[in-house]
RNA sequence: GCGCCCGUAGCUCAAUGGAUAGAGCAUCUGACUACGGAUCAGAAGGUUAGGGGUUCGAGUCCCUUCGGGCGCACCA
């Protein structure tokens, strides 16, 4: 049985005690969940639900606990409840039960722990995002991990998700850029507002290759050729990396069609229905202080240039247009204060910013090497690229140590611990699971042992502590899954991981436990239920790994 | 000055308003004629920065003080 099913129950029961007690069963809610209690004590699950409904009927909780407690009672695989505390409902279930989950893992494989829980959502997810006159840094490599963690956990909860990069080919950035190519390529020091490092003598060269009469052209015509192959260039070698890190998005965005479509004017005239658009000083503003911003924000210049903020409205717009209800933004630290203007821009444009508009904030992530963190680049002189984090780590590694902290705190990711091959190591601690699990499977073909088909799993037979716990691990995660999608924190499938992983290794190492039999021990259906129990394991280490982009190797 | 994030074990970090706040590292003590010891067991470690509030219940929500990080352009 899994929780969600014991939850339906549980609910079934509150159904048919509110009718035997004639309460209203409109306060009943439409789903209820039962939680997997830290103290072992407390039973394999417990359910709130009496405390959370006493206040509303005016029963005492532990009264109606009681209540529930006969009636469920009374329910097959339910092996025990007790009434707890203020009106806890401690449940446990029968070995039979409880290894069933086993069996519904193996058969589901890799969709187990999908749901519809976020079905109907049109999610609209933008993320990296690293503007094209550099190497992804090591920044964009944080929303590179943990944006597509979440791509796919919010495609495995049912949602429509388009994954989408935004790339600014427009603006005084990129001519800084071409200029930078330019003075390269003629041998002249980098302009002083211009960017450093190797590659800009890489790339200035392999546009000369390309345009072998570059240098002879006058100033503008040449900054234009450097800038369009520039760019070109630099596009192709951040995809490429990406790529490498196994980030694939679904729309490569380019803020040039937006002008070029006169998408701009369309925003404008948008907002300027909406009645929060006003001239002042010569220029074009965009009264977000109507909802909460500090002050308001320009949208056209006096000089009539359009700012970065007008882009930034035509392509909110222009998402929504798509059919996205909802658009979410993955954004550094160092962009926070953005925040406000984006949540009024929403509002400006007549939608609810808590239903159309999220903004999720990440910190800083530091690559440390020997207790000192790198600041330099081979590449890229000052900062670190995405490159220089896979040389270090590998991309494994790499996506697992950005994915398994929460977005709200800062990161060091120490170059000896990730990549040591031992149990201080997280990503290698499960990963380990996944090799060992598989070697199980191995061996077990080679002793003859077999899972055989599901009338040969005898679930009763896991009936050990040690077996009893994995199982409970194995049925948390699709309420991890669908949790980390909701609140957006794929750490919590690695922190999970990590758990079931610690879970699946004293399973293992009880000597009462074993899998394979021993020597020339006949093979017994206890043997072959442990099977399945693994290959439950191994189901679920993969899928999770999965969700995170990294792999789940057979032998390591 | 205003705003956002953070403050949890010696260190790095978990914990969707649920019960006795959990892991790993480090420290100490144990388990290898092995289904992969690349692992596991045990001990010790806490006034969740301080104070107030909300309620059946607060690390979590609200107010406040302190400390740290970041941001406050007709830049992008």
């Amino acid at each position: 049985m899994t929780p969600a099913k014991l939850a339906e129950v549980v609910l079934a029961a509150a159904h048919a005690v509110f009718d035997q007690r004639g309460l209203d069963p409109s306060v009943l809610p439409d789903v209820t969940t039962v939680e997997r209690p830290r103290n072992p004590e407390h039973g394999d699950y417990a359910s709130t639900l009496a405390m959370q409904l006493a206040k509303r009927v005016g029963v005492p909780p532990r009264d109606l606990a009681a209540s529930l407690a006969e009636q469920l009672n009374r329910t097959p695989g339910i092996k025990s409840v007790e009434i707890a505390g203020p009106g806890f409902l401690n449940l446990r279930l029968e070995a039979a039960a409880a290894g069933q989950l086993a069996r519904e893992v193996v058969e589901a494989g890799p969709t187990y722990g999908h749901s519809d829980r976020l079905a109907g959502q049109k999610i609209n997810l933008e993320f990296v995002s690293a503007n094209p006159t550099g190497p992804v840094h090591i920044g964009g490599v944080r929303w590179a991990a943990v944006g597509d963690a979440l791509g796919r956990l919010l495609r495995a909860t049912g949602a429509e998700v388009g994954t989408e990069y935004y790339f600014n080919d427009a603006g005084a950035q990129i001519d800084r850029f071409a200029r930078s190519l330019l003075a390269a390529a003629r041998g002249e020091p980098t302009p002083e507002d211009g960017y450093g490092g190797a590659y800009i003598a890489e790339i200035a060269t392999e546009v000369r290759a390309r345009r072998p009469d570059v240098l002879d052209l006058d100033d503008d015509a040449a900054q234009e050729i450097f800038r369009a192959e520039g760019v070109a260039l630099m596009f192709d070698e951040i995809k490429s990396s990406l790529t490498q890190f196994g980030v694939h998005f679904d729309t490569y965005f380019n803020e040039k069609d937006l002008h070029d479509r006169g998408e701009l004017d369309l925003a404008l005239a948008r907002l300027r229905d909406q009645g929060r658009v006003f001239e002042a000083d010569g220029a074009t503003w965009l009264r977000t202080t109507d909802f909460g911003d500090d002050k308001d924000r320009v949208l056209r210049k006096s000089d009539g240039d359009w700012t970065y903020f007008a882009a930034d409205c035509a392509y909110y717009l222009d998402k929504r247009e798509r059919g996205f209800d909802r658009v979410v933004m993955m954004l550094g630290a160092d962009h926070h204060g953005y925040v406000g203007r984006l949540r009024a821009m929403s509002a400006c444009f007549g939608d609810d910013p808590d239903r159309a508009l999220e903004v999720l904030i990440g910190q800083l992530v530091n690559l440390v090497r020997d207790g000192q963190p790198m600041r330099m680049s081979k590449r890229a002189g000052t900062v670190v690229t995405l490159e220089d984090l896979v040389d270090a780590i590998g991309v494994d590694a790499s996506r697992y140590a950005l994915a398994r902290y929460s977005s709200d705190s800062p990161i060091d990711i120490d170059v000896e611990l990730w990549t040591r091959a031992s149990r201080d190591n997280p990503v290698y601690y499960v990963q380990y699971v996944a090799a060992r699990t598989a070697s199980v499977s191995r061996n077990a073909a080679d002793a003859g042992l077999s899972r055989g088909d599901a009338a040969d799993f005898h679930p009763e037979l896991l009936d050990h502590d040690k077996e009893h716990e994995l199982l409970k691990a194995l049925g948390e995660y699709p309420a991890v899954v669908a949790a980390s999608a909701e609140l957006r924190e794929p750490h919590r499938v690695a922190r999970y991981l990590e758990e079931l992983a610690g879970t699946y290794h004293r399973f293992y190492d009880e000597p009462k436990c074993r899998i394979l039999p021993r020597g020339d021990e006949e093979i017994t259906d206890r043997h072959r239920a442990r099977l399945w129990l693994n290959d439950a394991t191994r189901t679920v280490i993969a899928a999770g790994l999965g969700l995170l982009g990294v792999s789940a190797p057979e032998r390591m």
